[in-house]
RNA sequence: GGCCACGUGGCGGAGUGGUUACGCAACGGUCUGCAAAACCGUGUACCCCGGUUCAAUUCCGGGCGUGGCCUCCA
């Protein structure tokens, strides 16, 4: 079976060939460490774990490079770091916000089920490779040195523009580019730029004297040169990162390594809106993964349950974040959970990996899930029906659709049998003083034993008077259990 | 202003040049003392206007709408 990818570069989707197949190589943008990342974030990580689990299915575990870096060099880091510690050195404010914040990130991302990379590279540990690649860029005079910066001359590469298609004149047709006087053109972007005092710096490349820091697209070249080398599979990210981030990235690598590619595949997630808007603070509509877990308007969601309600959504749509897409989510993995049957060595369904090798079409995928759930109810149900006879035998059962339905689940990244499906209910509980949950319990005893003796227009009283109260009941083989009504 | 993406039934969301997506909700039914839950069943939708075609929601052009980028925001 082939997998697809699309491949922003050239808008096509197209098989995919690894350059080598025992070392597929891929490098995704990660977080810049200076807040809690917010629901927006998520999605590219949660997206390309797909991605990295599925490439580690097809070509084995340890055939598979997954690079994220942590951009830890940054101009808001430093508003961060000397707004919460005004009274330590600057450095050392930076130090604590970025190691603060990247364990953040990695419980969050933890918490909604993504496998860690094989390396997440550190900016400020690189910056050898980056001055490295800047000097290469100054000799094969695709650089240029201008009062102490280093930027890269856009003009000396005839096909700059080719994955945002955008066209030179274009660019300037915009007119929104920062001018600077020492610029030879004002589409030059900086590769390195000198520090003010106090600020982090390191020794300058191109015989600066004067100690800098590096501009923010020259961190992934470098990284992922280190990790991944001059050219290598797949190269992720945000849709907004498209132009400039990825645009300059390529043009750096590309001109410091003489390649004519930079990676076989540029793969982009869709934007994600809340309530159908853009999510910003201005709007007061900021959602971060941490608020989501810890309790967003009241309510604690599971991480799996984000990760699903994403996955809903095909990764390159743009994908509207609503109370509502978070409950269809947790509805559908209540129901997935109950039925689901995980075994060692069981593979999904075929029409659920043909979904997922067609460039990641999770919805797709999903709808076959639920096709498996119907089928993996009919096995129960067929089921119970047996073990009701006598001598009945659970032997020559039919268990592959539950099975099916787990192993894709897996494939997804969620691990259904920890998966908690009693967490509503325990939430509605949490929300109730024990004098109440024990007023509500003896109300239900008392309606039992009316109804055990008949009396229904008393248990129908006694029905309607928790209803007042916002209980709802649920009557089953089991006995009768309750929830808050939201 | 330039570049780009998207516009599918009440909602979410796949897909296709002519045949059922799927989920949620809704509706009908079974069950239940009655409800709820559960289970079974039902849905003919593809922004507008042209064009290509025997046939377009699907291809092409235009329009309108929404969103993104053009500003070191994933």
């Amino acid at each position: 079976m082939d997998l697809k990818l699309y491949d922003t570069l050239t808008r096509e989707k197209r098989v995919f060939r690894a350059l080598d197949p025992s070392n597929v190589r891929m490098y995704v943008c990660g977080p810049t460490v200076y807040d809690f990342a917010h629901i927006g974030n998520a999605r590219p990580v949660i997206v390309f774990d797909v991605l990295f689990r599925l490439l580690q299915r097809v070509y084995g575990a340890e055939h598979v490079t997954y690079v994220r870096n942590v951009t830890d060099v940054d101009d808001k880091i430093n508003a961060r770091a000397a707004e919460e510690y005004p009274d330590l050195p600057l450095n050392e404010a930076i130090r604590e916000v970025t190691k603060k914040t990247d364990k953040q990130f990695h419980d969050d991302v933890a918490a909604l089920g993504c496998l860690s990379p094989t390396h997440e590279p550190r900016a400020t540990e690189h910056v050898g490779e980056m001055r490295e690649l800047i000097e290469r860029l100054v000799k094969s005079g695709n650089a240029y040195v201008a009062e102490d910066n280093v930027l890269f001359s856009v003009a000396s590469m005839p096909d700059y523009g080719r994955l945002s298609h955008r066209s030179l004149d274009e660019m300037i047709a915009g007119a929104r580019v920062e001018v600077a006087p020492y610029k030879h053109d004002p589409r030059d972007f900086v590769l390195w730029k000198p520090s003010k005092p106090g600020e982090p710096a390191w020794p300058s490349p191109a015989g600066i004297k004067t100690p800098g820091r590096p501009g923010w697209h020259i961190e992934c070249s470098a990284m992922a040169w280190k990790f991944l080398g001059e050219t290598f599979d797949i190269h992720g990210g945000g849709i907004d990162l498209v132009f400039p981030h990825h645009e300059n990235e390529i043009a750096q690598s590309r001109c410091a390594f003489r390649t004519p590619v930079m990676t076989n595949y540029w793969m982009h997630n869709g934007f994600l809106q809340v309530e159908g808007e853009k999510m910003a603070k201005s709007a007061g509509n900021f959602v971060t993964i941490r608020e989501l877990r810890t309790g967003w308007r009241d309510f604690s969601w599971p991480g799996d349950v984000l990760r699903f309600a994403m996955l809903s959504t095909h990764y390159r749509q743009p994908f509207d974040f609503t109370h509502f897409s978070l409950e269809q989510a947790a509805v559908a993995l209540n129901v997935f959970s109950t039925f689901a049957y995980p075994t060692a060595g069981a593979k999904p369904s075929n029409e659920f990996l043909e979904a997922m090798h067609d460039d990641l079409n999770t919805p797709r995928a999903i709808a076959e899930l639920h096709r498996l759930l119907k089928a993996s109810k009919e096995g129960a149900f067929e089921l119970t029906d047996r073990m009701s006879r006598p001598g009945a035998m659970l032997i020559d059962s039919d268990f592959s659709a539950a099975e099916q339905l787990a192993a894709g689940l897996d494939y997804l990244g969620i691990n259904i049998s920890n998966y908690d499906r009693d967490w509503t209910r325990k939430q509605s509980f949490s929300g109730v003083s024990p004098q109440l949950k024990s007023k509500i319990d003896d109300l239900i005893t008392a309606r039992a034993e009316a109804r055990t003796r008949k009396e229904w227009k008393e248990s129908d009283r006694i029905r309607d008077e928790l209803a007042k109260m916002g209980v709802v009941l649920k009557d089953t083989k089991d006995g009768t259990t309750w929830e808050i009504a939201r």
